[in-house]
DNA sequence: ACAATTTTAAGAATAATTCTTGATAAGGAA
DNA sequence: TTCCTTATCAAGAATTATTCTTAAAATTGT
């Protein structure tokens, strides 16, 4: 059978770069892309092992690097937790749910810059940025607002 | 001589909160306050030294963790980088240059909210974000620049 | 097939931060 | 004051995420 176009362009970007697509880094970028949950690098070690049983750790954090340098996922860290891996690769914020800690996508709006929010002194160049929110996701306040409605 | 009414507003904020302003925090708040420059747990470290000879590392984290508990200073985790703390406790988010590793207080513009600019789920709950730029800051785009000049 | 280069795996090493514990200090009651 | 309770401190051990080191295995160009 024939691999999917976007496995394709994933092999031309590493071959691009002067790397290779090997067996354990394609299981990783696989699995990033099957549950696009933002998984940390235990969470992907774990899920990638049933594939490349005999996977280390160390090399599930090389794969990772190798595919974020080469801009096929992005690295995103939140305060001192454990970086979380992730595939979309469109311009977004990070939502972090202190109840369930999921991480949620927040998509940029239309027509809309971060850097207009913020006042930027003139000469600065901006590479990149990360915006990461913190609090409740509807998920988690529903169903708290579920419960204090049972409890009257 | 009296004390500033900046400790002293200090002092009442981390009674309310049921703890005491000792020796050690005092000279860890005021180190903040005399040099806004973001620095780590081991330059406050270093810099409080000279005022509390005996300190050790570890009462500073705690320290650092009590002021930003009673919401006197800022912690700014960036990266995996070493947290850097900050006592200006108006809404602003950072610029780090990764030409000399300084960090800039970005203040908000005036009517914007960052909440505009990003796709928010209903029912989404907000307690606290984090917006960190990262880039080449204007003294080093300056001197870069200069330097290019002086090539030709 | 052979040599040169990449990549991997295992475990050691690192770095920032937190935890543990006994000692010290402070505040309040008698 | 003196005792008692609680808070805080200091020192070093422990933890955690991540990176480094190194030798072996795999891949590619010749």
């Amino acid at each position: 059978m024939a691999t999917s176009p976007q496995t394709a362009s994933a092999d031309e970007t590493i071959h691009s770069h002067g790397l290779r697509m090997t067996e354990q880094r394609r299981a990783v970028y696989d699995t990033l892309m099957a549950e696009r949950n933002h998984p940390t690098a235990v969470e992907v070690f774990m899920r990638v092992k049933s594939k490349v049983p005999n996977i280390s750790l160390a090399t599930v954090y090389n794969c990772l690097d190798t595919l974020t340098d080469c801009g096929l996922v992005k690295t995103v860290a939140h305060e001192r937790e454990p970086s979380r891996f992730c595939p979309n690769l469109e311009e977004h914020a990070h939502f972090f749910c202190q109840s369930c800690g999921a991480v949620t996508d927040l998509p940029l709006r239309a027509r809309k810059r971060p850097e207009e929010v913020w006042v930027l002194p003139d000469n600065l160049t901006i590479e990149q940025y990360e915006i990461s929110f913190r609090g409740v996701c509807p998920k988690c306040t529903t169903s708290a607002a579920k419960k204090s409605a049972k409890k009257r």
